[in-house]
DNA sequence: AGCATTAATTGCAGTCATACATATATCTTC
DNA sequence: GAAGATATATGTATGACTGCAATTAATGCT
């Protein structure tokens, strides 16, 4: 018990005067027991998904963004080495869940890598299938508690959004263009 | 949008009358919001973890339980192969994670699998990782929500463990007899 | 124009995860 | 006690992820 303590130091020295230690103790045990439901009902949504690996799931992630996307900025977003991106794509390609256009930029040297129709469903389709989930545990909640999950989940969102190296794994809403599903494999 | 009637639907059915929609479906939304951050601060925990992978950590984790693990355990909670099961305990016991104890259970056919201090400690070290960006997150939050997050997040986790398939992965407390420690491996 | 830099690909090599089929103990049951 | 069921392990095979080294193409800078 006492290794709270330790591990809250950073905490404390960051908001000197915000929060009681305790609150934060209990907040934070809170979460971790939250994290590991909310990581449960993410890793079911993924764990249907046949035919398509963690890492090609993220990479598709990643390609929902507004934002062109190259194979080097895949590379650096999932920390990978730029030729084993590449390999990513030539699979993700053989699936038709992308497409390369080389050539669409100015700088002809960048591959900018776009999601297909097919890759873009198949995202729709993990958020839906994981929203389905979060809705039905939502539903099973006390009143109370729901609606100040609401509120305290919001805010711990937009405060962990601030926080540099949480979206590593590109998280971005699903720009979701198509509904979801149930056929999954 | 019209979507999220479709997706509550059941939730509707399974409390007709303790829930208004507007309610479960903004606290969907947050818990889909909170849901990827927390993703991400697990997955970032995990991301450190060198020479581990998913698959691995896995398996330590479920390993982390009081009960008695054996092979074919493992398998079905992972969902694999028992063939991959053995290797997935040979490549483990490798690296001196876990041990493997044929004839130590009265069914001599069965080979319960135990984690080593060192597979003790490595799961220790994730857990803590991640209690520590977590609360650095708590830190930051508004006071207010940090005391609703607490009550709300304890309800939403116990909700979550209640249904199944959501600890798939086996996110069982880590048990730690041991503190972590940054040399590994 | 020439040289260094950058982006992507390709060749090569190793580890991991995975399943299926088969073999080997060890129960269980009749 | 013999037949069938169960739990692991092994042989075999495929595909994915990974990085390093070398190559090619395009850009930037002097």
């Amino acid at each position: 018990m006492c290794m709270e303590m330790e591990y809250l130091s950073p905490a404390r020295l960051e908001s000197p005067m915000s929060q009681t230690d305790d609150a934060v103790a209990a907040a934070t045990e809170a979460l971790l027991l939250a994290s590991r439901a909310l990581v449960g009902v993410a890793a079911r949504s993924l764990g249907d998904l046949n035919d398509i690996t963690l890492p090609q799931y993220r990479a598709l992630l990643i390609l929902t963004r507004p934002t062109p996307v190259t194979v080097g900025d895949l590379a650096i977003a999932l920390d990978i080495h730029p030729s084993t991106a590449t390999r990513l794509c030539d699979r993700l390609e053989r699936k038709s869940l992308v497409r390369r256009r080389p050539g669409a930029s100015p700088d002809r040297r960048v591959t900018p890598v776009i999601l297909t129709a097919k890759g873009r469903r198949l995202v729709a389709r993990v958020t839906d299938h994981r929203r389905r989930d979060l809705a039905t545990i939502a539903a099973s909640m006390p009143e109370e508690d729901l609606q100040h999950a609401i509120r305290s989940l919001n805010s711990f969102a937009m405060v962990a959004g601030e926080m540099p190296a949480v979206d590593t794994f590109g998280w971005a809403d699903s720009t979701r263009d198509d509904e979801s599903r149930p056929a999954e494999s």
